[in-house]
DNA sequence: CTGAATCCGATTGGATACTG
DNA sequence: CAGTATCCAATCGGATTCAG
């Protein structure tokens, strides 16, 4: 695996790896990005259509920041109309168990306590 | 198992099961506090020691959030001064296998690049 | 020792309108 | 289609002080 390009802030202490993790990959939506990324690659209409709850300007945050930290890619085939492709790297790739982790607590949880998932497309 | 209390806000939309997860254990600090009780009941000013990046307002109102999710026990002998321990409840220990997965990536994420974790004690 | 209370700034998130 | 640009609200988080 190719090292990451941009280590947290220096400057920054970790007193648990699990802090270091959620610098990361923390937030009310990264993570939600990268469990549709993981199924595969997604054109940025189809990941807002995937989340509506997160509005354009958030999305576009988290698309740049992933993509930025090295766990996600960017393809423009740079036409008119433009068609950008996002998939996960290598890099994102090493995070499918804790993506993974975070699905099936979730639908465990949506089971035992009734909540419902409702699914867009 | 036993079902849980609080159901996240009713009158909320989930699309993927990770947005809910993310509902119950979001936010900076909230897996933090859930990883070190993993290992074990502590007390208080334990979990102060050992994440010294969190303040006492922000640590006090994770725990009580996470109480009221049921997913910690509170346990106070009432005496002065008072001794209080915080442990996972049955419906925490469910988290393990996420905890864990965060753990991971974090510490394999820190060889790669070279950050360094410094555990307090 | 285990908090509660207060004040405040920083960060995040959301609605809407606009563009190549 | 895939974004930008603004403006604003809400939430999160930090430092400090006080208390039983």
């Amino acid at each position: 695996m190719p090292t990451p390009k941009p280590v947290p802030e220096s400057g920054q202490r970790f007193s648990c790896a699990v802090e270091l993790t959620l610098e990361v990959i923390g937030g009310k939506w990264a993570t939600v990005v990268l469990a549709h990324l993981k199924e595969g690659a997604h054109r940025y209409g189809a990941l807002r259509r995937r989340i509506p709850g997160v509005s354009e300007k958030v999305l576009v945050q988290r698309l740049r920041g992933l993509e930025a930290r090295g766990l996600i890619e960017r393809r423009s085939d740079g036409g008119r109309p433009p068609e950008v492709e996002y998939r996960l790297t290598e890099e994102g790739l090493s995070l499918v168990p804790v993506l993974e982790a975070l699905y099936v607590w979730g639908e465990q949880y949506a089971a035992r306590t009734g909540v419902r998932i409702e699914l867009p497309d």
